[in-house]
Parts: C-alpha cells; structure tokens; sequence
RNA sequence: GGGCGCUUAGCUCAGUUGGUUAGAGCAUCUGCUUUACACGCAGAGGGUCAAAGGUUCGAAUCCUUUAGCGCCCACCA
C-alpha cells in the first residue's frame, strides 16, 4: 500500500533512471510514425539551471510527451551552447582572482582552461535538465563545439563568402572595452543616462570667431576632421569651406555643408569624428574626410591624442574639458538625460570605434537554389527578404502572434551583422592571411600554401565569430548538417521552438535568416513565446542578486519537479510574464498529493475487489455515466488545447477535473454501495495518462501500481473519448440538491454532527433523485429524504429551490426561525431584481427582433425558472 | 521619437468567435477526527472588469480618447 503523503524525492531519480535506461526517449527516424521535432533551446555552457530554463524544460517536455503519447516519433533534441563571450568573461573573472590574465596564460593554455571550467558546468546542467524530468534525447546531444557543429559553421561561412553575403570591412563598430570585442548591433543595450552636453567654441584659423559645437563626449573631438553645417542654414552657410583650428591639437579641419546635420539641434553646427560616431563615419565616406581613431582597443587615447595619450576615456574627458575652460572655449555645460550603448554581458559603455571586421551583407541578393521550399517565387533574394518572406508567407507561425510584428519591424530595420569577434573562446574564423602578398584566403581547411604567391608563411585570422552565428545553425547542425543524414531528412524543419521572447531577436530571426539561406527551408513551423517568470513584486530574477531568484533545484528538493513544472506552466500564457513564488509551487505540491490519495483510495478498492488486471465496463450507475461523460470532455479538450499550445488552459481543466469532479463527487459517491471498480480503474488510468505530460513523475510513480500494467506509462497512448453520449442530469440534479442542503445547513448552524430529516418535492427530477437517495443522505448527513412530486408546504422550515425542485429542512428546536425568515427575504428581493432585469430585456423589442432565437428563448427560460422560483419561496416564507 | 503589452476579488491570474446574476487558486471568515488526503473536508464573505465616450437589442470582450504600469526598438550630436 503506498503511503499517504507523496514524497516526491524517494520516487524521481529512480523513476528518470528507468526512463532513460529503457531507451523511452530515443527517437527513431526509420519507426514509419510521423515526425515531431524540438531543438532544446542550449542552455549556456557557464553554470547553473535557473527559472527560465526550468520554464522552458517543462513546457517543451510536456509538448514532447503529449506528441509521443500521440503516435508521433518525437525527437527532443538538448545540448549545450558555448556562449562565447559569456564563457570568457567568466573565466576571466576567474583568473582575475588568481592575480593572472589570459593575455598571460597565452591563447592555448587559456583555451584549456575554459575547456575544463565548460566540461564541469556542462556535467552540472545535464543532471538538472534531468532532474526537471526532460524526456529529451540524450544519445543525441549536442554541443556548438562539437567537431561536426563546427563543420557546419566552417561551410556556412565559406558558402556565404562565395556567394558574396560575407565580407571584410573597415567600418564603425559596436566596441566593449573591458571583453576588448566587437559586438553587433542588438547586443548593445541602451540605458538612460545622466550626462551633459558641452558647448565648445572652435576658432576660425584666418578670421575671428569661430563656430561652437555641442558634444557630450568631448574626448573624442581628437579625432574631428571637420565641422559640418546644414548648406540651408542661413547662419552658417557663408562659413562652408573655411578652415577651423581644432582646438588643443591645434590641427586644421574643414567647414563642410552636409543635409544631415539639423539645424535646431545643439548649435546647429557639428563636429565630425568618423573613427568615433556612426553618424560621423558616414558623412566621413561621403566627403572623404580622414579618419582619425584615437583611442586603442581598451578606450585608452593613443598617440593621435598628443598631450592626453595614455588617459583613458573619462579621465581624458575631464582634462580636455578642464584644458577647454582654460582657453576660454568652453562656451557652456547643460544637464542631458540621453541613451547610452552597454555591453549586454558586462555593463561597460560601449565605445563606437572603426576597424576592420568581417560582416555578413543582408541587403546582398544570391541566387535561391531551392526556392519551391519556401514558396518563394523570383531567382534571387536577400538575406533580409527571405527572412521576412518565411513568416509572411505563414510558412512559420508566431504564438502570440502580435510578435509577428516585432519581427518584421527588426527584420525591415536590420542592418549589416558583425560577426568577428575578439575573443579566444569560441569558432576561430576560417580565413587565412598572406604574411607575403597580404591576399586573403577563405577555406574550408587551413590552406598549405597562399593561393596566390604559393608562400607556405600565412596566419589564420586571430578573431572568432559571434555565438549567435553557430547557434543560428542549431536546428539542422545538430541533425548532421551538411551532411544529408536520416535524421535531418526526417527531423527537419522542426516541429515547434519554444523560447521566451527575450532571444526573438538574437536567435529566432537568426535561425531563420541562415536556415532559409542554407537550406532554403524554414528551421521550425511554430515559434512559441512563453512570458518571462518573475518575482512575487514582479521584478525580473537577477542573478547578481539573489534573494530576488528562486533556485529551481531548491523547489525540486522541497515540492518536486511535478509540482514545480504546473506552477511554471498554469497561468503561463504565451508572451505574457508571469509571478511565481513559494506559495505557489506549494499549491501544486498539495495537487500531486491530491492525486496521490485519490490513487490511494483507488487502488484501495480494487485490491479489496481483487483487480488482477484491467477490467471490462459493464453495467453503469448515474455516477458512472456522469464521470465518463466529463472524462470525454477534459480528454476532448486537453487533446486539442496541447495541441494548439494551449497548455495552460488545458493544465488548469485537468486540476479542475480531478479535484472538483472526480475526487470531490466521483469518489465520494464511490464510497456508497454503487461503487464501480471497473469505471474507478479506467477514469484513474485516463487520468494519469492526461497528466503525465505536466506531472511525469508522480504519474509514473502510481502507474507501477496500478494492477496489470506491465509497461511503463511513458509508452502508452494518449486517451481518445469514447464516442458515446452519458446522461449528466440525475448527476448534476444530485450536486445541486446536496449542495443546497448543505448551504441550508451551514446558514442555519445546525450541527455538522446532526442528522436532521429533509423534505424535497419536484416534479419528475425526483425520480432521478430517489435512484440515488443513499448517496444523498451520506453526502448531505441527513437521517431521511423525503421525495414527493409535490406536497404541501412544510411548516417551520428552511427552504431553498434549485432547477424546479423544492427543498425543506423542519426548523423546530434547530434554530432560529426569525433568521431563516430574513435569509428568505433577502434572496426574493434579489430574485425580484434579477427578473426584473429579464423582464426589461425581453419588453424590448428591439432585442427580440435582432437577437438570434435561441438567446431570446433563452432569456424566456430564465425567466419563468426564476418565476418559478420566486413563486415557491414566496409561498414558503408565508407571505 | 516609434512600436507593443498590461490594468478583472486583499494577492496572483483565467475569461475562446460580444449573449446566465463575471470565474479559479491563495489569503480571510464560520464550522468539521465525514472509514484517500489537515498538503484535507463543508460552507461563506469579497469585484460599478482602470476612467470617459462610442458601436450594438446586448460590451470585461469591438472602436476612440485619457490615465497609470511594464516591455521592446531607435546612430539626433
């Protein structure tokens, strides 16, 4: 017998164990069953499981499980991601304590440090993405690093050169000074700071006065190589062509006309730094200005900074400022909140500097090889266009679906991507330099010689890619990619990525950009975007501060992973953010021991009957015709809501069905002499069959006892209703009547431990009623019902109606009867107002001319029911 | 500066295409050793669905405006 309260820590490590050792969640692309898909979004390779992760675990195993149960071959792919700069920056951190440096330790020795910190933290998330009770394949796991993902990513790149989408550029680029790294335009995170905006005069060189500029990075007015104007700006266009002495280093720079600079903003006049403003940069290409960077890869001014070399920013702003004031120059200095670039992985203000990296085009058309995949009708494309043509065209569906126009808007907007990195850790790119003519070589293996002068002296290109470009890979690298292997031929596109909506950007139209270049197909079908968990105030969780973070691991210890995962997942809804804390999970804890108990008494029965094994329906009581009736509902319902990805509605019905009618009505009625064995095994199988996905464990764990199952639950097929139609009214008439009584006696205070006699009269529903007299004296503790057609009234009594049928408690010495009296009047005077809400309605004849017949009818109903009603209570009340 | 979302009971949230007197869980209150479960059982109180206007026979639901909150995007110095 099992125990009555589940302990879902004796069961879970066992039961996952025999899962995986049973080879229940190895997918099969040659079984002949359909194709289900879902690449495990990669948790990063640097630490621990937290919320998101466990959130995102529970929503694509109950997927993954749902389809299994379905008849679907379902492959749920996991891995790890190396996450590039995040890894090293950890790292570093970590040898930061050790006093060393990985400029110190060297390229390799650095390497293999990373190595063993990764292998550690890898081992680390594994056993957590078990312990949340993933069913995801684990023979085929999969890491960015692996020696065939890294293949993919070598032929990606050299396809996308030779098409003419990667190239090399000197241009203006995001950089962090602290990871000494490029980074693209959507890792730059804008954040609102208090800075100031200087008025700087800048001295004509053969006249008198100047032109003033306003700036909010002084120290960058180095590197200026000219002032430009608006040509319409009346104030100013006389100047255009003069030459300005840029003041402090004392060099000669232009007056230029350019239409971009505004004339109302600042001064109206500019000053121009293409090696230091995107903005700059461009007027500097078209009016061929020199550039001129002057700070080094650390934000440190070099020696195109004369006097302020070796300062590093801020301390460079402060001196030219202070320099500035005392030439008299500095006109001016006003308060400006403005947007400022941040690294996302490490705070530090971003610095736009030139360098030369490697982009890749999205602007570039190439000739589309397959086009019919997508549906896609010209030669040739962009990479831009094709992206936005996968999910216009409805080829990939957004749930919600208002993200569609997050996407398209990013997508339209996008502009070339940065994909070198200077960081150690991660792809080095595949490109090789001529130390001896300088030519640039492309390749898919480190070349022997130059392609060109037959030097065998090259090196290969120190920097590394962007992670986001190997893990764009991910759905068809990790099936084998490029390689036309069985499993990307049935595997691929995948059926659903679900993710939270925080990496649309960075990842979800990354994928669909490479996927629909490389394979001309689409990565997935649906894109599910589950909200963001956070804390009871609703703040996101930080990891800097972790009281605010509740630790996945903490909860599974405490109340389970089941009970975690339903927490996680009702009242989830997609790109919806959701509250979660402690009292919460606890709630879901007391639900998987509901289900427990109620197996308990389940199984209670049937080893006192004697169940060997699953036995045949045969004859069925009013209960057992209600509870199947609604076991056809909630299965119907669940079916469809898994598969619409409506999990949390559908997570919700089935806490509903087993709490409220199957435990809080079925089972109390299989407490009488009607109990149905047969029925209990089945709705109890049904019912752990339904919850399995949300709940595996606990599930699994009852299901071992359930008599003459031999196998375990995860291979069994999902409920189908049954097609039949069950009578609910003798059912429902009971509920109503019980629930009244006991209304009747909690109102009245008669004591629980009493049983009192009960009159009810009511047309024929008394028949269904006497059919099920016992029950209703047990579940009500009454000691005699009396059930008449109809009868006089009954003296000194409680009264309450319900569906026609009229119910009296005798009063006398029970209580006090003046109180009841009042309790009466106020429910008339309520009934009185709710028909004399329907009475107005249905006078109207504008409504019974509009509104469709069967509202009307309805409405009709209603009212004579209340009527009917208020008739009885009026006579009963004696007035 | 653009775009999106949210506002429903004390708290956290459901509410499908407009159609019962707007629901659940938690919390609160009143009771209960009722032979699975106190991680339980029975009952109760609690909301003019953010505000105003509109469309409609009918609005929490559709439209407009306003307010508050939150998020995303953006190279105005």
């Amino acid at each position: 017998m099992l125990p009555p309260t589940y302990e879902a820590k004796k069961y879970e490590d066992g039961i996952y164990k025999k899962w995986e050792s049973s080879g229940a969640f190895k997918a099969d692309p040659k079984s002949g069953k359909p194709a289900f898909s879902i690449s495990m979004p990669p948790p990063n390779a640097t630490g621990v499981l937290h919320l998101g992760h466990a959130v995102m675990l529970a929503l694509q195993d109950i997927l993954t499980r749902h389809r299994r149960m379905k008849g679907y071959e379902a492959l749920w792919l996991p891995g790890t991601d190396h996450a590039a700069i995040a890894t090293q920056n950890r790292v570093e951190k970590e040898l930061a304590k050790e006093g060393a440096t990985r400029e110190k330790l060297g390229r390799e020795a650095f390497l293999n440090r990373v190595r063993e910190f990764v292998a550690d933290s890898q081992d680390t998330i594994r056993n957590q993405i078990r312990r949340m009770g993933a069913s995801c394949d684990w023979t085929r796991e999969r890491y960015t690093l692996d020696d065939d993902l890294s293949l993919a990513v070598t032929e990606m790149f050299n396809r996308m050169h030779e098409d003419g989408l990667i190239y090399r550029g000197y241009r203006i680029v995001n950089w962090c000074p602290r990871c000494k790294s490029t980074l693209a335009d959507d890792e730059v995170e804008h954040e609102e700071v208090q800075g100031n905006f200087y008025y700087i005069l800048y001295p004509f060189k053969d006249e008198e006065g100047g032109l003033i500029v306003a700036t909010t990075r002084p120290e960058t007015m180095l590197g200026d190589t000219a002032v430009a104007v608006n040509p319409k700006d009346k104030r100013y266009k006389k100047f255009i062509g003069k030459t300005i002495m840029l003041p402090l280093l004392n060099r000669e720079i232009p007056v230029i006309g350019d239409e971009y600079v505004d004339i109302d903003t600042g001064t109206g006049a500019l000053k121009v730094t293409p090696a230091h403003d995107p903005n700059d940069f461009a007027i500097g290409q078209k009016h061929k200005l020199e550039t001129i960077r002057v700070m080094d890869e650390e934000a440190v001014i070099n020696e195109q900074g004369g006097p302020y070399k070796g300062l590093d920013r801020f301390t460079a702003r402060k001196k030219v400022l202070e320099d500035l004031a005392g030439l008299g120059l500095l006109q001016k200095t006003e308060a400006l909140f403005h947007n400022v670039g941040h690294c996302y992985r490490c705070s530090t203000m971003v610095e736009p500097l030139t360098s030369d990296q490697w982009f890749i085009d999205v602007n570039k058309k190439f000739i589309v090889k397959n086009p019919k995949n997508l549906g896609w009708k010209k030669k040739e494309a962009t990479l831009k266009e094709l992206s936005i043509h996968a999910v216009k065209n409805g080829n990939i569906q957004i749930i919600p679906d208002q993200f569609n126009k997050t996407y398209f808007h990013w997508m339209e907007n996008l502009r070339d991507w940065c994909i070198s990195r200077q960081i150690w850790w991660g792809h080095r790119i595949p490109v090789w330099y001529c130390k001896d003519c300088d030519e640039i070589i492309v390749a898919r293996e480190a070349p022997a010689k130059c392609t060109k002068c037959g030097s065998k002296n090259l090196r290969q290109d120190e920097d590394t890619l962007d992670t986001w470009f190997s893990s764009a890979l991910w759905t068809f690298s990790t099936l084998g990619w490029p390689k036309e292997t069985e499993d990307l031929k049935f595997f691929h596109p995948t059926s659903v990525m679900e993710t939270g909506y925080d990496i649309l950007f960075f990842w979800i139209a990354r994928m669909i950009l490479m996927t629909t270049y490389g394979l001309n197909d689409i990565p997935f079908k649906t894109v599910y975007l589950h909200g963001l968990i956070r804390t009871r105030e609703g703040k996101k969780m930080s990891k800097s501060d972790p009281s605010t973070c509740i630790d996945p691991l903490d909860m599974i210890e405490k109340y389970g992973a089941d009970s975690l995962r339903m927490s996680m997942v009702i009242g989830n809804t997609p790109g919806n953010d959701m509250r979660l804390y402690e009292e919460k999970i606890q709630g879901y804890r007391n639900f998987t021991n509901k289900l427990w108990n109620a197996s308990r008494f389940v199984l209670g029965i049937l080893e006192e009957k004697g169940v060997q094994e699953e036995p045949k329906i045969g004859k069925l009581s009013d209960a057992d015709e209600w509870i199947l009736g609604k076991l056809n509902t909630v299965i119907k319902l669940s079916d469809e809501g898994l598969t619409e990805f409506r999990i949390s509605e559908v997570g919700q019905a089935l806490y509903d069905f087993l709490w409220n009618d199957f435990c809080d009505w079925y089972l109390e009625l299989s407490k009488g002499e009607k109990q149905n064995p047969a029925v209990l095994y089945h709705v109890l199988k049904a019912i752990l069959l339904l919850l399995h996905p949300f709940m595996p464990y606990v599930t699994e764990g009852i299901w071992a006892n359930l008599p003459g199952q031999k196998s375990m639950l995860i291979g069994h097929a999902y409920p189908k209703t049954d097609g039949k139609k069950y009578g609910a009214e003798s059912i429902q008439g009971l509920i109503d009547v019980v629930g009244k009584i006991r209304h009747l006696r909690a109102e009245n205070k008669i004591d629980p431990a009493k049983k009192i006699p009960i009159t009810v009269y009511g047309h024929k529903a008394t028949d269904d009623l006497a059919r099920n007299k016992a029950d209703i004296e047990r579940l009500a503790r009454m000691s005699g019902l009396t059930l008449m057609e109809k009868g006089a009234k009954v003296a000194n009594a409680a009264t309450d109606v319900v569906n026609g049928i009229e119910i009296f408690i005798p009063l006398s010495g029970l209580v006090d009867l003046d109180k009841e009296r009042e309790r009466l009047q106020k429910e008339i005077a309520n009934l009185e107002r709710y028909i004399g809400g329907l009475k107005r309605k249905l006078d109207n004849k504008q409504f019974v001319a509009n509104a469709p017949q069967n509202i009307v009818a309805q409405e009709q109903a209603r009212l004579a029911e209340a009527e009917e009603k208020l008739k009885k209570f009026k006579s009963s009340s004696g007035s």
